[in-house]
DNA sequence: CGGGGCCTTGATGCTGTTCAAATAGAGTGG
DNA sequence: CCACTCTATTTGAACAGCATCAAGGCCCCG
């Protein structure tokens, strides 16, 4: 694959220690936007520490969330000359920036990988997005919501670092909606919210066939 | 059906010419499954002639319409071990298909660079199908359904290969409310049907804008 | 001419939205 | 630590869009 030429070096920056030497490192505050849409699409970033949210924002003022990022993720592989998101802080939030353009680099055979994987990763997540959106009741898709950002955490207590706004536009519905379908779920006896940003799930079985069904 | 299985017919196919030497050509009909879902994803396939839709299936019926490929498209970039759809000939279609893993080969560079460029449109067109479904009402969804349709023919009359029910569930709708809007489009001039599977586009402007906001 | 898909059209109902208001939380300054 | 404010979330009631159910028409093919 063309990967060799899609990547390359740093000029300037800082080098910061981690996985990736000579990238940048950089850090933003809640709801700091850490590439607009439109923009051109050079850089790649890698979550360090924090969470992130990439959103598509259409000229009426609607707004699509295109997936939530978690540390460890990589964000920014989107294919064409411009972003079609954004892509905003959710906490606070440490990352890593790799310019992917220009000349031929030192390590490029790894980064060739590294933007491969993502890109996959990326394809898959997208499909299963869309899958969600197609057709799903919105129970369905709340109950599949809880259950992909637990899978993320290994924690007993699942924290949500975004709004029911935010949860909404990524799910095609509104906030109402959210907060209603959250609350039958939390009535069945299905997850118990602490806090309306913490919740445990109680019953995985029966969220799952929720989820499916 | 696996590839092997699927493949053992390659022994009598003549390897035909054209951009994939060494390829396997193949026919199916109307209907026909290219591969199915849950199958593995270790062939790659080009259409050369017709048309395809990928669908996925879930375990209560509904269904989900990938995306509907034509002349030139390339099939099967999925990434993971296995095929989260299956692809079904819309006509009378010939492809080609190429192993994509497996013993190194001949022109490897070349492969690699045509399955990079196939999934970076199958996560651009992936991404456009997300936002689509997600926050767009019945009319919209299929204004931008003639006019992607369209796009992709440079003729006068578009054809469309595939069924309502298709449409339906490429959309997230149903197939009474795909006829409802389409007979609302041409009531009110924007596009015109010769038949039930033929349109013109009367007023792109008009359409655009109904796509649009 | 008859049968069977596929598509259209009409009537009714449900899911999720919209509009509106109450409640809960988080942050701030006294 | 408490009162105050501002925002996020929840809850309620009415509405709308799309689905569902049910006929009816069209077209292809035997």
């Amino acid at each position: 694959m063309t990967q060799t030429s899609m990547l390359s070096g740093f000029g300037r920056s800082a080098p910061a220690a981690g996985d990736w030497d000579g990238a940048a490192r950089l850090t933003f505050h809640p709801g700091e936007e850490i590439y607009a849409q439109d923009e051109d699409a050079d850089l790649i970033y890698r979550i360090v520490r924090g969470s992130v949210r990439t959103t598509h924002l259409q000229a009426d003022g609607r707004r699509q969330i295109g997936d939530f990022y978690y540390e460890g993720d990589v964000l920014g592989v989107e294919m064409g000359e411009a972003h079609r998101f954004s892509a905003e802080a959710l906490t606070v939030c440490e990352v890593v920036a790799l310019r992917r353009s220009g000349s031929a680099a030192y390590d490029s055979d790894r980064l060739d990988r590294m933007i491969w994987a993502a890109t996959a990763s990326e394809l898959r997540r997208t499909q299963s997005h869309m899958l969600l959106l197609g057709r799903a009741t919105a129970c369905e898709k709340v109950a599949r919501f809880l259950l992909d950002i637990a899978d993320r955490f290994r924690g007993e207590v699942v924290a949500l670092p975004m709004s029911r706004q935010d949860i909404a536009d990524y799910l095609g519905l509104t906030i109402e909606t959210i907060s209603r379908m959250l609350g039958r779920l939390q009535a069945e006896g299905l997850v118990e919210f602490t806090s309306s940003r913490n919740y445990r799930i109680h019953q995985r079985a029966s969220l799952s066939e929720m989820a499916a069904a």
